[in-house]
DNA sequence: TAGCTAGGTGTATTTTTTACACTATCTTAG
DNA sequence: CTAAGATAGTGTAAAAAATACACCTAGCTA
């Protein structure tokens, strides 16, 4: 024995993947059915053990392009959790990444070695998930909700082009609220965050919007500083 | 060999600890000397590994009871790292922990097993730290001076009884600017958080100030919800 | 008793938030 | 061709909050 501390280098350490997806209105969560015991044939976040050769951060981009495809997306670590007993072969630690990607690039890829398959889960009404991913879950769904207050990643969530009516739909999926139209608009245009692309939605059977998308400097600069975005939710909503 | 991941097990984990004081208008960090190779007699950040028979959030306040004797005080996790060279006997990931603690109630009781001396230093002019901890305290930092605008846990730095002026103090000193007296106790007492004890300031060289004590269920609910303080500094003084 | 120091308050002005009503422009049904 | 529908988008009054700054108060000390 090289060291009294050897006794401490027994444990293993993964990483599971938060990631979020905004589509068809509802705040979505990627998850995929696992191949290998534990918990072969449950539902559980993309995540695997972290090799002795890559750094945590590289270990969580590299499960979310294994599975997606994708590389330049935002993601960012959550939080660790080590109890016990969580994991029945020993001491795992995982650290949790969680992740926003546009549903519509989403190349749906499922890693032939972990997943047998992949899929979209809405947040409501979400089924069991195996070790304790739900409770991973539940904390990085908290963390997007405050984030999402103090720093644009929303934005991350939509297509390149989108509606004010669209920005306002996704902060009211994240924050299951209804928030009022005039409002909105006035406080999110007033950040100047926004660049008017003068150009029209269309095949839309109503009165076409505008589309905007986010411009990326200050983007990048409201990331780093935040802001603070808060609106009373619409109160004949809130009563009704 | 029981397991194909059996080569995975084979990394140790640690805690380390970011602990905050307030004292004579400083924010401090406090550190230890450490005993043990590596970087002994370096200063570094209070922390140890996990053993294999207790939780992460129990490691973590088992290293700050051992050091400072005191249980009851704020401690949250921060961030994790896992650089691959970041220990030299090994892979060895940590888990950062934050903590405030009021200086007054510090109880300097070095662990002779690990530490050869604690200390405060104030956060302007750090002296080098061993391993990555100077990015790691310097992130709880960042998380310290964000959360403290959205959640009240500014007041675990401050004595059980205290003065507006104290309260505005802190913040002074955790944001390095200066606010504006009047706006400030009109925001913080609008809150509700604060208490009006009907004591006064003993043995100053000038009027005696008004005490108080922070309201704990207020503080509690403000914990989980949040809310916002956020003051322009003092004009005079930034143009000064 | 004067002067120093820090505590504490009043308030005008500006800015932001909130609430709600109203107008505009597109498609589709008849 | 027109009316109905649907969603886009705007105007604004009233309330609330933030800001800036002047001024008064109370205790100690020289």
């Amino acid at each position: 024995m090289r060291h009294h501390l050897d006794q401490y280098f027994k444990s293993a350490f993964t990483v599971d993947n938060v990631i979020f997806g905004f589509d068809e209105g509802d705040l979505k969560v990627l998850v995929i059915k696992r191949l290998e015991e534990p918990y072969a044939g449950h539902w559980a976040l993309p995540g695997y053990f972290v090799r002795s050769d890559e750094d945590l951060d590289s270990a969580a981009q590299r499960v979310l392009t294994q599975l997606t495809g994708l590389t330049d997306v935002f993601l960012e670590q959550a939080a660790s959790y080590g109890t016990i007993g969580r994991h029945p072969y020993g001491r795992v630690i995982t650290v949790s990444y969680y992740s926003l990607v546009r549903t519509d690039r989403f190349a749906p890829r499922p890693d032939q070695d972990i997943s047998e398959a992949a899929a979209w889960f809405p947040l409501k009404n979400l089924k069991p998930l195996a070790f304790d991913h739900e409770e991973i879950l539940r904390d990085c769904l908290h963390k997007l909700r405050r984030n999402v207050r103090y720093r644009p990643i929303g934005f991350e969530l939509l297509p390149p082009k989108f509606t004010l009516t669209e920005l306002q739909h996704l902060y009211e999926a994240i924050w299951e609220t209804e928030l009022e139209k005039r409002n909105f608009r006035k406080k999110i245009l007033s950040m100047n965050l926004l660049i008017d692309l003068n150009e029209m939605q269309e095949g839309v059977a109503h009165r076409p919007a505008r589309l905007y998308r986010f411009d990326e400097h200050k983007y990048q600069n409201f990331l780093q500083e935040g802001f603070i975005f808060e609106l009373k939710e619409n109160k004949r909503k809130r009563e009704g």
